[in-house]
RNA sequence: GGGAUCUUAGCUCAGCUGGGAGAGCAUUUGCCUUACAAGCAAAGGGUCACAGGUUCGAGCCCUGUAGGUCCCACCA
């Protein structure tokens, strides 16, 4: 039975309740069933260091979308929940949370620093679920996991074994990217380019054995204590003659050779390369060529190590600043450059990275891209918006060996052993007791942990139990859409996508969903450092999840950026509020009404009109949602509810409800309401699910939850297409009049008498059945429909719609001269209209190559502008008598 | 250097396979009409960056130009 509803909407009395309700009844729980489709989605798994901010709540607003719509259509859908260890940004946090106990991670020692991490998992992992839930997101968190709990652990260890079986995972001496603050290798991936503003100095290396120098120019002079050649050019005749000669390294006792190698570009600087193999990308390659040494001059902390001789224990920047001074004493400092260059920063601590060779963990790429490349191409997998497809595809042709060592405890410990007594690696899932090549038993383990994405990368799959053959892997993988933001396709997308095709041999998901920024209303990133973030709890708290995912979604395309205003939030909340009040007013007037003997054929024009608009708003809305056009959608059902359903409709039937004694009629207009509401509620239910679950139970008692209701599909005996355009003549009829109203500043408490005068039966006929509208919509006392203008004065007002003339005396309001002025506006619109319909249809190539349906379409405007015309001139001559 | 993307109303943005330019906010006018003033009715406001091209027809497709944003590469 109906229920009383509060007159403005309270989001906050509601949403919990509804949440803690959908909870219990498990409407989020997905299982296998075989009598199902089934539709999944693997939600991005937050860091559990992280606090819900924009990107999240778009992020996962729009997976609860999607995951809605096709739990509605009746699939069997899983929304696979949880969170990530997240291991650096885990790290960092624990240590500093230490330090402010005075506690060094050294202090605790290996053990009781993961006692510590796994103490702070425990504290604030379930933090970041908690704050999605109040978005409303129906994910299955009776199956939420852990990217470190026994499971993905199992199928990480798992892959690594396999792959280093394979050969594609190896240990290597290579040029890598080290954070100096974290203390660790990171991927190139990490690696962000900051422009900065430098130096570059031009420095001399005197020649061995002859009076002269080798010019060369640095960004970075204090990796002259690691050079161990200088290249130039084997073209470069300027300096042909050197190749060979020795070099006196300045500041140090070595001497060095000077190589010919194309990598130089004879344009740039000097046409000379110091080379530092240890210690640059590509001098290291050059090193390689030419089996140059390798000097590592550099501390883990980045100060100078014993190989810089004196200069060891000071400080990259301090040694800088002293090797420059020292050369300019020696005379071998020629100039000193500005220089803006990109600078390689860590992305976490924005810390400036050095390239260092180190023994590192590797993943061989090139074979494990393939598939991942082909899967594109062959439209296995394909991106929304198809542009990023581009930047997956020329990230994968130019992928480079991926460093999956860190230095960190937080993650999952390689799974490596070194004997130690003769050095064999053993990659094992257990423990193992003796060394297979020597039968000695002292073994240690490789004191590294994983990239923290190696584990992200088996998601899809890992989530849902693989390695093992379970139920849910068989049925719910490969799951169908990936949702997520453009910033993480390399991290994540494109090793998931690599990482399915090898592990399982299929693709992860079809379809890549990319969204963009949420940025603040002046288009800057949302930063911490900025302060500029604005918390979705806030907005939540403030407005309710519904106008936040709903802001969320609105004029959007997928993949662009969107800036965030307060305004919006307003604007959503006040379209909730309106769908609050619309089924108020329904459920006031629905109280002991009986609908039973209602069916389609009972039904009155209005409400053929309004049924037949949801039936095709349906049809749309599930078009958009299935191409992903999640705004459009959207906005749709806005401009439904909004102006068909409230504006329109509701104000069309209220005589029914107020004036008439007419109990089929109300039983009808009744039925109607009630059944366009919970259409429009369905549709919009993913966006908004908490209002519409809260007016769906109170409006019917058949079903217990609008989540778990059928998603609305079109039906041929809700299509009612004649009556359709003649409710939207009667629309056009009911505009007219209000603009004459408006235009001479009638107000609304002053009725007029209608006319409306066609020579049409059948147009008369139209307005007979729709009358009573014109009193409710056009503030009309009375209604005369006539064929002709007989008994109406000259002087009434006339609105001109395609198919009748409406005229209203409102002979004392009325200003001559204006309403001629009105008129002929209307007749120069007219005839702008007719000189391009006639344009058109005189065109003979128009008229011969255009579809017919479009030349019939225009023969029909043509028409209905010449009557128009007709009596828009009929009116101006009357009035100019 | 390579690539992507954007340029549409005062502001922020939509605009699906080409067929008479839209929304929200803002502005102006009139309304407390018994669901809603978080509302109702109406109005003004756009050479769709520019120049060519394809087409019967271009905001949409192609080429170029200018400006903005982002990503990749990293010439020491």
């Amino acid at each position: 039975m109906a229920k009383e509803l509060s007159k403005t909407y309270d989001p906050s009395q509601i949403e919990d309740r509804i949440y803690q309700r959908w909870l219990d009844k498990k409407y989020f729980h997905a299982e296998v069933d075989r009598s199902k489709k089934p539709f999944t989605i693997v939600m991005p798994p937050p860091n559990i260091t992280g606090q819900l901010h924009m990107g999240h709540a778009l992020d996962n607003t729009m997976q609860d979308i999607l995951i809605r719509y096709k739990r509605m259509q009746g699939y069997s859908a899983l929304w696979q929940p949880g969170t990530d260890h997240a291991s650096i940004a885990t790290e960092v946090k624990i240590i500093a949370k230490l330090k402010e106990e005075g506690i060094e991670k050294e202090d605790l020692g290996r053990e009781g620093f993961l006692e510590r991490a796994w103490a702070w998992r425990k504290e604030y992992g379930g933090r970041i679920i908690s704050q999605l839930k109040k978005m409303g997101s129906s994910a299955d968190w009776d199956r939420e996991r852990f990217t470190m709990d026994e499971g993905c652990s199992a199928a990480v260890k798992h892959v690594f074994i396999k792959l280093y079986e394979k050969g594609y995972i190896y240990k290597g001496s290579r040029i890598i990217n080290w954070c100096p603050v974290c203390q660790t290798s990171i991927s190139d991936a990490e690696v962000e380019y900051q422009e900065q503003e430098g130096h570059f100095w031009h420095i001399k290396y005197p020649i061995i054995g002859e009076d002269g120098f080798v010019e060369i120019a640095t960004t970075r002079p204090e990796t002259m204590l690691g050079d161990t050649a200088v290249a130039v050019n084997p073209e470069d005749e300027r300096y042909t003659h050197l190749v060979g000669k020795m070099l006196q390294l300045p500041l140090t006792d070595r001497v060095i050779p000077v190589i010919a190698d194309s990598y130089v570009d004879k344009e740039f600087g000097t046409g000379c390369v110091k080379i530092t193999p240890a210690h640059d990308p590509n001098d290291f390659e050059v090193g390689k060529r030419h089996n140059l040494e390798e000097i590592n001059i550099l501390n883990d902390d980045a100060t100078i190590n014993e190989n810089g001789g004196k200069y060891a224990g000071m400080d990259r920047y301090e040694a800088r600043k002293l090797i420059v001074e020292e050369l300019e004493q020696l005379g071998l400092l020629v100039k000193v450059q500005k220089h803006v260059h990109n600078v390689g920063t860590h992305d976490r601590c924005k810390t400036t990275v050095e390239p260092m060779v180190k023994k590192q963990w590797f993943v061989r790429m090139e074979e494990m891209a393939k598939p991942a490349m082909e899967a594109l191409r062959t439209g296995e997998l394909k991106f929304v918006p198809e542009a990023f497809g581009k930047t997956y595809m020329h990230w994968l042709e130019n992928i480079r060996d991926w460093c999956i060592s860190r230095q960190l405890w937080w993650g999952h410990r390689i799974p490596a052993w070194y004997c130690d007594d003769c050095g064999e690696i053993v990659v094992s899932g257990s423990e193992p007791t003796v060394c297979p090549k020597c039968g000695s038993t002292h073994l240690t383990q490789d004191p590294d942990t994983l990239d923290t994405w190696f584990s992200s990368a088996l998601w899809p799959f890992s989530t849902l139990g693989w390695p093992e053959k379970t139920p849910e892997l068989e049925y719910f993988y490969p799951t169908n859409v990936l949702v997520t933001g453009y910033d993480i396709i390399f991290f994540w997308v494109i090793r998931m996508v690599f990482s399915g095709y090898e592990q399982t041999g299929q693709t992860p998901f079809d379809t890549v969903l990319i969204h963009g920024l949420v940025r603040d209303s002046l288009g800057r990133k949302m930063s911490k450092s900025l302060g500029n973030g604005i918390d979705p709890l806030e907005v939540i708290d403030k407005y309710g999840a519904d106008a936040l995912r709903m802001t969320l979604v609105t004029g959007n395309a997928p993949g662009n950026d969107m800036r965030f205003y307060w305004e919006r939030v307003e604007a959503s909340r006040n379209f909730a509020n309106k769908v609050w009040n619309a089924s108020r007013f329904i459920m006031m007037n629905m109280e002991g009404v009986d609908t039973s003997a209602v069916t389609t054929d009972t039904l009155e024009d209005a409400d053929k009109w309004i049924l037949s608009k949801v039936n095709t708003l349906a049809k749309d809305v599930t078009e958009n949602l299935d191409k992903y056009e999640l705004g459009i959608a959207l906005q749709k059902v806005y401009d439904f509810i909004w102006e068909e359903f409230c504006d329109w409709y509701i104000e069309m039937v209220k005589p029914r409800f107020y004036n008439s004694e007419d109990v089929s009629s109300k039983a009808a207009a009744c039925w109607t309401l009630k059944t366009v509401l919970i259409q429009a509620l369905k549709l919009l239910h993913p966006y908004m699910p908490f209002i519409t679950e809260e007016i769906f139970c109170n409006l019917q008692d058949e079903e217990e939850s609008i989540m778990i209701s059928s998603w609305p599909e079109f039906r041929n005996d809700w299509s009612f297409s004649e009556v359709e355009a003649r409710i939207e003549r009667i629309k056009e009829a009911v505009r007219a009049l209000r603009n004459v109203r408006a235009g001479m500043n009638v107000p609304p408490s002053k009725k007029a008498d209608v006319f409306v005068v066609s020579a049409k039966e059948e147009v008369r006929q139209a307005y007979e059945t729709s009358r009573a509208f014109f009193a409710v919509l056009g503030c009309a006392s009375s209604v005369t429909i006539q064929a002709d203008k007989t008994g109406i004065a000259d002087d009434a007002v006339a609105a001109v719609t395609a198919d009748a003339v409406l005229y209203m005396p409102l002979s004392e309001l009325v200003d001559v001269e204006k309403e001629l002025a009105r008129l002929r506006k209307e007749e120069q619109r007219l005839a702008g209209e007719l000189k391009r319909s006639h344009g058109m249809l005189s065109n003979e190539r128009f008229v011969s190559k255009a579809p017919a349906e479009k030349i019939a379409e225009e023969r029909a405007k043509l028409e209905k502008y010449e009557q128009m015309m007709e009596q828009v001139k009929a009116q101006i001559a009357t009035l100019e008598k």
